[in-house]
DNA sequence: TTGTAAAACGGGGTGGCCCTCCATATCGTA
DNA sequence: TACGATATGGAGGGCCACCCCGTTTTACAA
């Protein structure tokens, strides 16, 4: 929810200078979480962005805030990908297909996959529409067809699943190979160790 | 590897007044790690250990350094593990089993995850026998054995299982249920998704 | 026991970080 | 144009990692 001076929202719309500071704050972030990942200093952004820290505090009161208003649009992307694959006559392949786009955003964008895994989660229940509870609401339906294709298990829930490929993103997002890794690992992750021919589904 | 005054390496054996600080720091260092994760603050460290901060940068150089050192019976507990479950008549099972045990000491050690994942990474060529190699040396052995007995595909190698293995740890261990997570979601990376029955190992 | 060089120590300094206060500057409008 | 509401950013506080270097402690030999 970029602040919008041409809604009619019940909230004045910001004054000009403080929209123009907003969007160079956000553009000096995306540029440095990209460099550096999503632990870049506020100082420095505030930096590149030529204003003081005080200013970037007042429009992103925290770190979870400011990325997520960085990878918004980002995060809006997988959301209509989702869409699009809700009509994939393979529910099973189309849930693979769009994890394997979350994973490959994730890599890319570093530190994406810290903030899709803490959902407003600090004491910070103010907006809904946080990237967690988006991208959970947009892969719950994949799942449920898959579910009803009989292409994944019942007992497995979006949120392990998306909580499976952060932590495979999170964890290999500062090795060069990053991409390829993740693509290994959640193959690996989906399709389970074991070799084909044997039950899946066993407990080990 | 603590620096042992009663060995006859080559290097000259610790001071006793060195040696003592060093125990003091490492145990300071367990008590805070456990309290607060892998980020405490090294000074609230050497606060506790009564030492300077000095004196504990100068017995570890890094933070990576001390992670290895507090962890390192952890680990060597986990090598033991693997060793005893290396006779194991299920191959598969031992390994399942093992890399449960990995994931139950990463959940409840916070900070062990991250340290079994970066193998002296950091241009830190220095010492063999970190974390990192001892744990996947430890595995490999488990994991040749499950390939032999076709409970594991021979294309996974203990490097990606331990990472899996690791990510999940890493990106639960916040939560207070971590443990439970960690259990769920690793079994779901090593089953797979597929419901029971469905053909295991095909490439979604 | 005592003298000495080597080893270890730690207070204090530097610079970075996050975050807040408040005097000042800027904007939108009447 | 003038004025009140809004936004700004420099300065400062608290915390941190890391290093310098004068001082203390140790081990050992005379």
């Amino acid at each position: 929810m970029p602040p919008d001076s041409r809604t009619t929202s019940p909230t004045r719309p910001m004054r000009a200078d403080a929209r123009r500071n907003y969007d160079r704050i956000l553009a000096a972030a995306a540029e440095a979480i990209a460099e550096q990942g999503a632990e870049a200093s506020l100082e420095e952004i505030a930096r590149r962005a030529g204003v003081g820290s005080a200013t970037l505090h007042r429009h992103f009161p925290s770190r979870q805030r400011l990325l997520e208003a960085v990878f918004r649009d980002k995060v809006e992307a997988l959301c209509a990908t989702a869409a699009d694959l809700a009509a994939d006559p393979d529910p099973g392949h189309a849930l693979a297909t769009w994890l394997g786009a979350v994973a490959r955003h994730a890599v890319s964008n570093r530190g994406l996959a810290a903030s899709l895994m803490r959902g407003a989660q600090d004491g910070d229940p103010t907006l809904g529409a946080t990237c967690h509870s988006m991208i959970t609401n947009a892969g719950a339906d994949l799942l449920a067809r898959a579910c009803r294709a009989n292409a994944a298990r019942p007992d497995v829930s979006i949120t392990d699943l998306l909580k499976l490929v952060n932590a495979i993103c999170l964890a290999v997002e500062q090795e060069p190979d990053g991409a390829a890794q993740a693509d290994r690992l959640l193959t690996l992750a989906l399709t389970g160790v074991h070799p084909a021919g044997e039950t899946a589904g066993r407990r080990m």
